[in-house]
RNA sequence: GGGCCUGUAGCUCAGUUGGUUAGAGCACACGCCUGAUAAGCGUGAGGUCGGCAGUUCGAGUCUGCCUGGGCCCA
């Protein structure tokens, strides 16, 4: 308070004029606060005029630039976009973008995934509440819905997209169900056909009877569900004497399946016994089906369990079983002569005592393991018990038309009848030795979340063994091929490439058919005779020609003999399931990158989620690998996935969602780009209110350096540059730490590492700009006189340092260096067109490096010794100081060589002092020759620059003035016609 | 249940081949400034480096186990 009016006192008893006005304060329009969620569509409305993309690619092209190829892999065209396609394509934006500036030719052609059934479904769904049945909608009906659906979300995700500045040839986008990629993925197909490479197979699927098709792993989700269970006793026919007369027991979760078993799986390296029902449980509410004296064969280890299960309360271990060569009867064989088959024993790894008795029931057609180690024991049939509706066929006896899940309703997807049945007959037919009920992790349909169940059905595969004798594989089989392929590609991170060939070198045949009507079809005609596909180039052609000019539906409803020619019809069966969508976008290659002008086959980068190793990387390695002979990309970088504050993952039930849409509305897309930018993208990030608001502060650090910049440089021009060698050190210095940063940030973009861009930008602009340069400087770029070296200097580095800021954070930040630098130069172009600018190399200087370091490690005892006057009351503002500075080390006092230590200390005065200096000075423990008397400044304030100095007054046409003022007034009053005081 | 990845201050991240009291920016508290002002400068507080055990003279860094989280599969 006594400060505030002494202050006060001496300013109005020299206040003969306000020098306000010849002070040259920072001038710019560019706002403070940024107001993005308004600015950012009248940017984007800019960028759409002057069609910036194809502007950039034009410049590159006409400039000989080398091509870079960014392959787009397509979200699927259904929903509104989320937080995780908004950090992709902010992950992409900043490739293409950081590509352009490090003066590419950049094709990125962003594209959609629009087959399939999630799609169909939600037609389905349409028309059921309509009260329309899907049967009664014609093939072609049902299609045209599904393209309709999907295209309007190409268009609401393409605004979305589009919104958070991606940059990219949006009018020429690509989309699955284009007539001519629907004719390329067709042509795709084939190719696999010609060169043999598929197979018609019988092989038990996941298959959905709600939905009526098979599905892919990735269609498939795991829940929990309530079975029932049930422990069931296979009389013995064949075996040693022990085991004669005695049952092997099964348990299974799938009573179902037990009218498809053909054998029982068993471990060799389980120890199985025989046992003797001694005496069952008292009390019970019911009749156990166990009685004394019946003889079970289980796994020692389970035997109690089993027990316990049976109600047996006594029971004695009789004998050792060896397994090997046992055959047992089913246990309905007594019912109906249907089941009176030999049921052997086989063994096989897959076979457990963690749980059930030691033994799996083993069902070929309703079971992966079961169909492993049935075929293994030189086994081909596979028994077929159930059809597309899950409904047991007629000739299953006891069952026939029972449905194992109900597919139609309000109980669609609950159990049918057809457990209930079979435990029925088994208890009838004294096969039961227990039941149960047990939830347990069990496959579900991703769509209609109804359980699934694994059924024999004829199906097509793409061979993954088989040796191929084209020019590009030369005898390697696909598998081969693509583990190569792996090899020989770039992963960021390194760690993808592990993932990806452990998938690869364990993947089963590649399963591509599907019993589905939304999709590109198996276009091929089958010779009934010889059950081999029709190999003949103009049927292919007539094909792919029919669909390029109709799309898929041509297929389906054009007569067959359009196709086939001169064949006949009646010899070919027309194959009409569709391709599993994920050969649509494993062919997206094929049609996207090449067909077109200005790209190139393969592509440098495809960049996705880490869940695409097992989906569009593998897919697109598998289809190119299978064709080309190697991988369609150089590169595959991968990212996480976006988990909420707290690392858990969203989910609309949690209610922990963040919606890119609300941040745009409330903070803007740049902010999203941001966090984008200083998250490790290649791990999962974490976003949320807290995270969102540290990003705003780190932004608003960013926009007010270049707001600061702006307005020191009002009125710069290229005039006022001062030469390097005519440079103070402290500009040598930032022209220093600029050169070092051209070589990060290059490098960092090169190698897609844009946190390493991000964090040495702001660390820059906080601490070398803002702290230092900008501090220090404040008083030459106010109160210099326009024409000083000091300050010409001072606006030459800033300059320089805006230049390089706003190109080297366009890609991250488009929307706001673009308005700095129109706002700049508005007549310059768009900053996103702009190359990176060389940096001198003369600019490095490691000298002042090693200079700065020194003296900031003085400047911090000197202001630790201000601080404490400041905190005794003694000192407001570092301009009242006067410090006097004892350096006993004579390469810290030299690093002050050339300087002036007030101007670096940001005090009025200051004197340096070789030596100890007095005791009761203040000192650093990190910095001990250096002592510090934090002295007041003698003198009187100059009412310009504020700076107390005993000159002040002596120039007597301004005597409240430092001389440097009174010169700079003295050149300002002459410019502005000779007024003055 | 299996494969791969991951857990350093409130937040985002650094921590080279294991080597002195674990760093930065932001946020926070306090102070200064009031000519970058919904700004700027400074000072400070804040971490048993997920936990346990081991290897070692020495471990955030190496090994094993456990635990939390994620992706993919079963």
């Amino acid at each position: 308070m006594a400060d505030d009016a002494e202050k006060r006192t001496n300013s109005s008893e020299q206040a003969g004029r306000d020098y306000r006005d010849t002070v040259f304060l920072p001038q710019t329009d560019f706002p403070m606060r940024a107001g993005l969620p308004q600015k950012e569509p009248q940017i984007l409305a800019r960028w759409e005029e002057i069609d910036l993309y194809n502007t950039a690619r034009k410049t590159r092209q006409a400039a000989g630039a080398p091509l870079f190829v960014l392959h787009d892999g397509p979200p699927y065209a259904n929903g509104a976009i989320h937080i995780g396609h908004a950090l992709q394509k902010t992950l992409k934006d900043f490739v293409v973008r950081s590509r352009f500036a490090m003066g590419y030719d950049v094709d990125y052609v962003p594209g959609w995934d629009c087959h399939g059934l999630p799609i169909e479904w939600k037609i389905e769904e349409e028309l059921r509440g309509q009260g329309r049945r899907k049967d009664g909608v014609s093939k072609a009906e049902f299609r045209e819905k599904c393209r309709a659906y999907a295209g309007q979300w190409i268009g609401v995700q393409k605004d979305g997209f589009k919104r958070l500045g991606v940059l990219g040839d949006w009018e020429n986008r690509y989309a699955t169900m284009d007539y001519g990629s629907e004719a390329a993925i067709v042509a795709e197909f084939h190719k696999f056909v010609a060169s043999g490479q598929l197979y018609r197979g019988s092989k038990p699927v996941m298959w959905s009877p709600v939905e009526r098709t098979a599905l892919a792993d990735a269609e498939v989700e795991y829940h929990d569900h309530v079975s029932p269970t049930v422990w069931v006793k296979f009389p013995v026919t064949q075996g040693s004497d022990a085991a004669r007369g005695a049952s092997v027991v099964i348990w299974t979760t799938t009573p179902w399946t037990i009218p498809a078993n053909r054998a029982i799986a068993y471990n060799e390296s389980i120890a199985y016994g025989a046992y003797l029902v001694e005496a069952m449980e008292t009390d019970l509410a019911f009749e156990p089906w166990a009685r004394p004296g019946d003889r079970l064969i289980l796994a020692d280890k389970l035997a109690e369990e089993v027990f316990k299960a049976a109600k047996v309360a006594k029971w004695r271990r009789v004998e050792t079983i060896d397994c090997q060569g046992m055959v047992c009867e089913h246990p309905l064989a007594a019912l109906d002569t249907h089941y009176a088959f030999s049921v052997p024993l086989l063994a096989g790894d897959h076979v457990t005592e963690e749980a059930g008795t030691g033994f799996v029931h083993t069902a070929p057609g309703h079971g992966a393991d079961d169909y492993v180690v049935w075929l293994a024991h030189g086994h081909r049939e596979i028994p077929e018990t159930v059809d597309a509706d899950g409904a047991y066929y007629p000739h299953v006896a006891l069952f026939g038309g029972l449905k194992v899940l109900e597919t139609e309703g309000k109980k669609a997807g609950k159990f049918g009848p057809a457990n209930n049945a079979v435990i029925d007959k088994l208890i009838e037919a004294g096969g039961l030795l227990a039941r149960g009920r047990l939830e347990h992790s069990y496959p579900h349909s991703w769509r209609s979340k109804a359980p699934v169940i694994f059924r024999n059905t004829p199906q097509w595969f793409i061979r993954m063994d088989e040796p191929l004798d084209t020019p590009q594989h030369g005898g390697r089989t696909l598998r081969e091929t693509a583990l190569e392929a792996i090899e020989a590609t770039a992963f960021y991170p390194e760690a993808g490439r592990n993932r990806i060939r452990t998938m690869v070198e364990s993947r089963p045949d590649w399963l591509i058919s599907r019993q589905r009507a939304w999709g590109a079809p198996l276009a091929m005609f089958v010779d009934k005779e010889t059950n081999q596909p029709l190999h003949d180039p103009d049927v292919d052609a007539r094909i792919i020609e029919a669909i390029a000019a109709e799309g898929a539906d041509a297929w389906f409803t054009r007569p067959v003999t359009d196709f086939l020619g001169a064949h006949d019809p009646e010899r070919y069966e027309k194959v009409e399931d569709i391709l599993d969508v994920w050969f649509d976008s494993g062919s997206t290659h094929a049609f996207t990158l090449e067909g077109r002008e200005n790209t190139r086959w393969p592509a440098d980068l495809y960049l996705e989620g880490s869940d695409q190793h097992r989906g569009w990387f593998q897919s697109s390695l598998l289809e190119s690998s299978g064709t080309r002979g190697r991988a369609p990309y150089n590169g595959v970088l991968t990212h996480g996935f976006t988990m909420d504050e707290n690392g858990e993952k969203m989910s609309k039930s949690k209610g922990n969602t963040v919606d890119p849409h609300q941040i745009i509305r409330e903070s803007g897309a740049e902010i999203i780009r941001l966090w984008a930018a200083m998250v490790d993208y290649s791990e999962d990030q974490r976003i949320g209110k807290t995270i969102l608001a540290t990003t705003s502060d780190a932004y608003r650090k960013l926009r007010n350096t270049l707001r600061y910049i702006l307005g020191a440089l009002a009125g710069y021009s290229d005039q006022e540059a001062v030469a390097l060698e005519d440079m103070p050190p402290l500009e040598r210095y930032i022209l220093h730490r600029l050169q070092v940063l051209d070589g990060e940030v290059r490098d960092a973009y090169a190698a897609y590492a844009f946190q390493d861009v991000i964090r040495p930008l702001i660390a820059f602009c906080q601490e070398d700009l803002s702290a230092l340069f900008f501090d220090v400087r404040r008083d030459a770029l106010y109160c210099d006189q326009p024409s000083a070296l000091r300050r010409r200097a001072a606006r030459t580095v800033m300059d320089a340092a805006f230049e390089r800021l706003t190109v080297w954070l366009a890609p991250l930040m488009p929307f706001t260096t673009e308005e700095a630098w129109t706002m700049r130069f508005p007549e310059a172009g768009s900053n996103a067109l702009r190359v990176f600018p060389e940096t001198p190399t003369a600019w490095a200087n490691p000298g002042e490096a090693a200079r700065w370091a020194k003296v900031q490690a003085v400047t911090a005892v000197v202001t630790g010794a201000l601080e404490v006057e400041r905190r005794e009351k003694r000192l407001g503002a570092a301009l009242e100081a006067a410090p006097v500075v004892h350096i006993n080390d004579p390469d810290l006092l030299a690093a002050f060589d050339g300087l002036d230590p007030a101007e670096v200390f940001r005090t009025s005065q200051a004197t340096l002092s070789a030596g100890e200096g007095p005791a009761q000075a203040f000192r650093l423990a990190e910095t001990p020759a250096v002592a510090v008397e934090p002295l007041r400044a003698q003198g009187q304030k100059c009412a310009r620059s504020w700076r107390i100095l005993p000159e002040v007054g002596s120039d007597r046409r301004y005597p409240d003035l430092s001389l440097r003022d009174a010169e700079a007034v003295a050149a300002w009053d002459a410019a502005q016609g000779g007024a003055g005081a």
